[in-house]
DNA sequence: CGTCCAGCTTACTGAGAGTAGGTTACTACC
DNA sequence: GGTAGTAACCTACTCTCAGTAAGCTGGACG
């Protein structure tokens, strides 16, 4: 309500704020129940409008996920920055990660339907965005780690995110779990192994 | 072909046939992109049929996962039934798993869309699911480990299960790597842990 | 030979993704 | 001030597809 009439907005400005609504749609209704009628809506503008930007519905929650994961990106790079040991570095990165799919849920959210688009046409940007974020931790990794098998990094870094991942939804369901506890859980089996526990 | 016109089939049968169909046509192109009406054609029935027997679209995937799931179960069960150790049950159970997502492709396929269900009213089916799959890891380690903590047991189990998704996934861009390999990669950082590879 | 009903069909509704083509307000330059 | 030019925007559709209403039929069993 800056203007009377919310009108004619510059194109950046627009782009913006179509990501932010969506991105707040998506998370709440889930991709295939919100509607790109009501995202326009809420926007305030006519549906052809998000097809002139983002070319598609898929198109408009992949511009929402790249920025999620940009997000995500920074924060955790950003924690490693002042490490001491690898243990350390894989201590303050995964508890970043913690905190961030807690404080943003919404962003963790559209992270994680992602997923959903596995055989879909923007399957090859998808490939590329999963890329990206295991190269965090294959870059993490390789700084730190002894450079045996090449393919066996690779690995490693799809194992630590694959297993973050999913202990990450199980966290969603268990609110007394702190980001605390969930990286304490996390670098126990991945720092000592599961060998330590056997009887 | 077994008569000259497919008809009048008991509700069992068609179930089954009907499930077989849906399999080959959601892997294939993915659950969004597959349509009720190409499937029930496939089946040489009409659409209602479908919902006659399974209530929704998600209704049909969802009686496709546990059919996969089922599969997927029984082959890791039984890989771990002679096990020595820990260690022994643990890699049994890693290798059939690889096995099963090389060699039933499409089961497996279906397996990961389960995920694309997230925030859809069929999410309490899809916990259901997902807790059988993490609690069959959880039995086993439970069997094994020592009792600690219940909370971090099942943070423990996601962790891996987690883990072992995101790696199948890797498998898939890597055919060079086979399931004896992917076991290996696997139990390396589960059952070592990270810190032995430190510089 | 009827009658009953499980298995089946045709023919629709409604919702929502995506689009064709026209309209309006801001800008720039005379 | 006027008048082109264009970026931002809209109305009004089409088309595909999930889901449904209501009725038809082949064959088992009396």
């Amino acid at each position: 309500m800056t203007t009377a009439k919310r009108k004619r907005m510059p194109r950046a400005e627009r782009m913006r704020q179509m990501i932010e609504v969506a991105e707040q749609v998506f998370s709440e209704r889930g991709y295939a129940a919100a509607s790109m009628d009501e995202i326009a809506e809420l926007v305030g503008v006519s549906k052809p409008m998000l097809y002139e930007y983002f070319n598609s519905k898929e198109g408009l929650l992949l511009a929402c996920i790249r920025e999620s994961r940009a997000i995500l990106r920074e924060v955790t790079e950003q924690a490693t920055v002042g490490a001491t040991s690898a243990e350390d570095a894989l201590r303050r990165g995964l508890l970043a990660f913690f905190v961030f799919i807690r404080e943003r849920r919404e962003a963790w959210s559209l992270l994680r339907h992602e997923m959903a688009l596995i055989g879909t046409p923007a399957a090859d940007e998808v490939e590329e965005t999963r890329r990206q974020q295991t190269d965090l931790i294959a870059a993490l990794m390789s700084g730190y780690f002894t450079g045996d098998d090449d393919l066996q990094a690779e690995a490693a870094a799809e194992f630590v995110v694959g297993a973050c991942e999913r202990l990450a939804i199980w966290c969603e369901r268990h609110d007394e779990v702190t980001p605390e506890m969930a990286t304490e859980y996390a670098m126990d089996v991945l720092w000592a192994g599961l060998r330590g526990r056997a009887r």
